[in-house]
DNA sequence: GTCACCCGTGGGACCGCTCCCACGCGGCAT
DNA sequence: ATGCCGCGTGGGAGCGGTCCCACGGGTGAC
């Protein structure tokens, strides 16, 4: 290697960009005065204030985060912890919407969004030191599951911490959620008032809550209309396509008569249909169907499927705001919201 | 407000965490030695080495990456720009897919990923300063239009920049795209190889590279089986679903006889078949189409849509390792990277 | 035995900001 | 006039690291 080509002492093209220093000297301000006039205090003179506001316009200049944080202990960023097992969810609109809502949630206090990919269980084990040592203000985290630990270990660091969905009815951290429960005892009812009385319900993994919720809607409305419930209506799925094809082909082999079917979700309805269809079964005239979650595979399912919308982008944008109350002052404690659904009614019921 | 209820003068819960001086002391070591050792620099006796990681795990240190970018000018962190105005897009598994691969790309080096979301032009606009602003290290970003200047902003301002795409075929900057007009060709040829002649297309926006390039590859096919390109079977869409549908209605009326067309996304596919079913036709038999993507829906569609793939998860993953580079070595210059594609074959063609 | 060298090491200076203390100055009550 | 108050202000200290310089003690060549 020729002298020439040893690697430069500062090849970092980072032109030094101006410094609080040098805007309060070119604005005849002591440095308090630049750092008041920045962070909004009022205890500065008008004339001080534009004298500032004009230098930093001429300089261009922009705070350097890292020395800010330093010193305040904050970062003004939140991580958004998405566990990448979910690689199917990941894909669904259920995320990007979400993920829509915090961020517009956030961008409005300033805070930036990290993105947290867990990929496997080591990852994923490391996270809750990688995360409390003063590198985020606080942590969004999405398809918790039931046995998740992470989230209490969070609390005790003291870690604002806002969930989307809770793990248990019990859930004591905050988070936000969608009506699963009204939401699918609406889906029901609405198939009992085109008629249907023979009906069964695909489940999610009851070990997760979204899958128990849906199904105790599905209960409730049965039961509202005076109908027991059949447990042999009842298949659990596992929020996969080739899961509520299986589940389908299982209550029609329990209930041949079956008339509808309640899907607790539009993946597994899809699944379904195909069963259906193999089956010589026709949607909706031999069996109605709704499907929950109205993600773009409702739409381009042969029927377009009817289903339960969840009001996604609010979602994400409440967990935001709930985020910033907690990081704000801890003492807002841990709060819940639960957002209503909607049902959105096409071809398949 | 009674004395009790006055805000603390700290009520923040931040246990102050162990410093580098707090890790020296515990070790018997000066700063100088610890921070070696975190940094992995050989110039560490075995001796002090074994000390100071000793301590570091009974106090369970972990640097402060504030204080680490305040002097090293890093961030260690980058951010993924994504226009949101492309809401239709952050839904595809496009977006997912190669999140996760930048992740991937970017977990092995230790980087984290700033998530920034433009709402709108004049967010979008404030982008340059404030990703300049030594708040990142370099800058990804995805769907770039033919006329956006942001890159090249961050070019000037020395920003490590990688495209998802590129601008036009002259594009100055580092890049990773799929062999669109590759894949394009392979699509035309698969409709010639079962014996349809009169192959339409129907094409994105002219305006976007990726539209021009699966044009060309159509174009290419066509003249490489010595067919002349008949411009009535080219119509222009702007890959959504009305937009196919359009199209599609478009290129019926031109040209009744058409016997099969290759849509340049599976969204517009979708809308095609909407267009072919209305028109009474039967697809395959009567109208062969592939589309382009693989994205969710082309599985979905009634028939399963003959689709082009692209590496998604590699496209990311390239991506990041290309931004990792010139970030490490600005000398590296603005390397471009094309990926191949890989047909899909379903019932559709 | 002396000297030059190298290796591992400690610690001062500094990165750019916020926090806070002390100070000067004008206005108002005495 | 004299004192006091409070506002706006400047600037020192310090946040927790990295960088680098100087230094001590061994080693090998002469």
């Amino acid at each position: 290697m020729s002298p020439a080509e040893l690697p430069q002492p500062h090849r970092t093209a980072d032109v030094r960009r101006p410094t609080l220093n040098a805007v309060a000297a070119r604005a005849g301000v002591g440095r308090g005065t630049v750092s008041r006039v920045i962070n909004g205090s009022p205890k500065v003179s008008a004339r001080s204030r534009a004298a500032v506001e004009q230098a930093i316009d001429e300089l261009g200049y922009v705070p350097n985060r890292a020395a800010r944080s330093l010193v305040t202990r904050r970062t003004d960023s939140v991580a958004l912890v998405v566990p990448d097992a979910e690689n199917r969810l990941f894909s669904e609109p259920y995320f990007s919407e979400i993920i829509r809502g915090v961020s517009a949630g956030l961008a409005g206090a300033g805070m930036q969004l990290l993105l947290v990919l867990a990929r496997d269980e080591s990852e994923y084990a490391r996270l809750a030191t990688y995360l409390s040592a003063q590198r985020v203000d606080g942590v969004l985290m999405m398809a918790v599951h039931s046995d998740d630990t992470l989230p209490d270990r969070l609390d005790e660091l003291a870690v604002p911490t806002v969930l989307a969905g809770r793990r248990s009815d019990t859930e004591p951290l905050g988070h936000v959620r969608a009506d699963n429960s009204g939401g699918a005892r609406v889906a029901v009812e609405h198939l009992l008032a085109s008629g249907r009385r023979a009906i069964g319900t695909i489940t999610g993994p009851l070990d997760m809550d979204v899958a128990r919720a849906r199904l105790d809607g599905y209960r409730e409305a049965l039961e509202r209309a005076g109908l027991a419930v059949d447990e042999d209506l009842v298949a659990t799925g596992d929020f996969t396509e080739e899961g509520g094809r299986a589940a389908m082909r299982e209550l029609l082999r329990r209930h041949p008569g079956l008339d509808a079917v309640f899907a607790a979700s539009d993946v597994m309805a899809s699944g379904a249909v195909l069963e259906l269809r193999a089956s010589g079964l026709r949607v909706p005239q031999d069996v109605a169907l709704v499907g929950f979650d109205d993600s773009i595979v409702a739409r381009h399912i042969d029927p377009p499927l009817t289903s339960v919308r969840q009001p996604l982008e609010e979602m994400g944008r409440t967990m935001a705001s709930l985020l910033l109350d907690e990081i704000a002052d801890r003492g807002t404690g841990h709060r819940a919201v639960v957002l209503p659904t909607e049902l959105v009614v096409r071809e398949s019921a």
